[in-house]
DNA sequence: GAAAGTACGTACCTTGAGGTAACCAACGGA
DNA sequence: TCCGTTGGTTACCTCAAGGTACGTACTTTC
């Protein structure tokens, strides 16, 4: 493991290759289907449920509110209920999780952005050299 | 969709949030669980099947062929064939696969570093609010 | 007073991601 | 001749990711 043990202290880095370091849980979250576009929306801004739920197509319900209370776990996620009439909550990044969402915005921008040159080269494809 | 069609032309930029965007199926294979560790892995230099696999420690040999095979499909991995005595295999990122994999690393590193602090605040977690 | 919106929780069921294991082909070494 | 190595493929099976549907509690609107 990584995160060994050091003079009694623990924890220095993680190591994503390890399949045994805590870093692939967290890796995980992050990358997972709608982990990603999750932290993409809220990285545009703070945002409701509903609003949420609008933003990224095709997400259920019960898989939204899952993977909010993933990244909330990890402390990415600030979740905040405003008691009203109709219950109002509000999700936005915490300051870790600006961080982390800053990458997956660049991660997410680049793929969209280079989505034609990725298409067209699915078109060409070389047979991937002779077998 | 946001790959519309203007003027005659199409596919400008991908919509992530759109859940007919093939920008979707890209994200997935880029942020699968091992497509990112392939990724990472040859972020730091080409390496053969036999090497991604004790890399990538986990990883069967059924899906590490498979998530080469998408990632070459995508044009982020060129496969390269050494007929020699045991076949030899090397892979090795390609211009855009270097460029997705620079985003992909500057995650996977950001995550590691901070790792403790994630941890941490596991274990301090207030209850995600008073539901 | 019935329906709809808000923000979920839960039960149920399907799909597919992914693990295991066996097999292959070619060669070198014991 | 049999074993081991390399880089896979294929068949088979399991488990969890994830979808559908319904319940809830309160309020506004038609």
């Amino acid at each position: 493991m990584s995160t060994e043990v050091s003079s009694g202290l623990q924890a220095l880095e993680g190591d994503v290759f390890d399949i045994n370091c805590p870093s692939r849980g967290v890796l995980e979250h992050v990358t997972s289907r709608w982990g990603v576009l999750v932290l993409a929306a809220l990285g545009e801004r703070e945002m409701r449920f509903g609003e949420l739920h609008r933003r990224i197509g095709g997400v259920s319900q019960k898989m939204l509110a899952q993977t909010l209370r993933a990244l909330a776990t990890d402390g990415f996620v600030d979740r905040t209920v405003i008691p009203a009439a109709p219950p109002q909550v509000s999700y936005r990044l915490t300051e870790t999780g600006d961080q982390v969402a800053a990458h997956v915005v660049g991660l997410v921008g680049w793929i969209e952005r280079h989505l034609p040159e990725i298409l067209a080269a699915r078109d060409v494809e070389p047979a991937t050299a002779a077998g």
